[in-house]
DNA sequence: GTCTATAGAAGGATAGAC
DNA sequence: GTCTATCCTTCTATAGAC
């Protein structure tokens, strides 16, 4: 492994503060001294402070919808990935890193906007076709709709990390979890 | 009805810029623009920014808590009450009141968290005793619990914001409750 | 209570030497 | 490509007159 450049360690340094901090309380003197950099190095690279945080966020989606791929690996079970996938350890306190810079003014703008959308899209139709694998199955209920469930159970995971912030308990997540399994089993039972 | 002080002018303005912007991005400036006052009327009546968002905050929490209140009145069959809170008609852009603060930083400061969680508390503590007399009435399968499935679904509803928000369609928080109704509704034919 | 004026720090970015 | 030095604006608040 090559050592690394100034560009990739200020890059690096605005994907940790992204997750940390979102983008608004992530300053240019933060990223810079997280990397050992001046502010000529960030600024010969990336014309704004948008620009690292749009390459940043574009890397960070993508290893996100990686990970995502092994969760949901064609040769597991269906209904064993998607519940693999809700039961997760997740850090529920620093929240999703995507998610977390959804109710910043600055989503408006594309460039942060879209790489989240890339990732929750991915989530949602990795979801989808495992409902839509098991109803093929027979092991559940047929009168579900995998899009709409798969909606759903995005939004749920979501919502785990809002409530696990605000009582600084991460049991919550794994409780919106588990409430939704439960549903999607009983449902399952109705065949 | 008297007419405002200047301080209810100055929380009124904190109220409407916290819903609109959040809290870090709420500057003093904005408070006094709205509110046609100057910085020395804020600093009089509150010591810091903090202690008029607190303010705010947990006037907004009370107003939306006795907005419960009203949806899950006792007279009202208890999964026709909850069905009509999942499908409530919301501000899914701006977000959820008090949901859309919770990824801040400041979040971690008792002042801002505290209402935030009262109005948590008062959404699950509401579900959850509904699905409780459903089951009482033989209306909900024997198996669920009330609990669980009420800190599901008030996560439901805070991921069905941050969908929304993503990609600007607000049809996305309808249909994640809509999954989670269909899915309480097929739960509850197993009886 | 409300105003005007101002302070000290941080934010986001630029200029130009090396 | 990386550095030092600096610029203008905004943020959060304070001082003191009215």
């Amino acid at each position: 492994m090559p050592k690394p450049s100034k560009r990739d360690q200020l890059v690096g340094a605005a994907k940790e503060l992204l997750w940390e901090v979102g983008f608004e309380a992530m300053s240019p003197r933060s990223i810079q001294e997280r990397s050992a950099a001046r502010p000529g190095s960030l600024y010969h690279h990336f014309p704004s402070k948008l620009a690292i945080a749009q390459e940043a966020l574009q890397e960070a989606s993508q290893e996100e919808i990686l990970r995502l791929n092994d969760i949901f690996a064609a040769d597991i079970p269906p209904l064993d990935a998607l519940r693999h996938y809700l039961l997760l350890k997740r850090n529920a306190f620093q929240g999703c890193r995507l998610g977390r810079l959804v109710h910043e003014a600055s989503i408006e703008q594309e460039a942060l906007r879209l790489p989240v959308m890339a990732y929750f899209e991915a989530v949602r139709a990795h979801i989808s076709r495992s409902l839509d694998q098991a109803k093929s199955e027979g092991t559940l209920n047929a009168d579900l709709d995998p899009k709409t469930l798969a909606v759903s159970l995005t939004a749920l995971i979501q919502g785990g990390y809002v409530l696990a912030r605000t009582f600084q308990d991460e049991a919550l997540m794994q409780q919106a979890a588990e409430g939704a399994l439960a549903l999607i089993t009983e449902a399952s039972r109705t065949r």
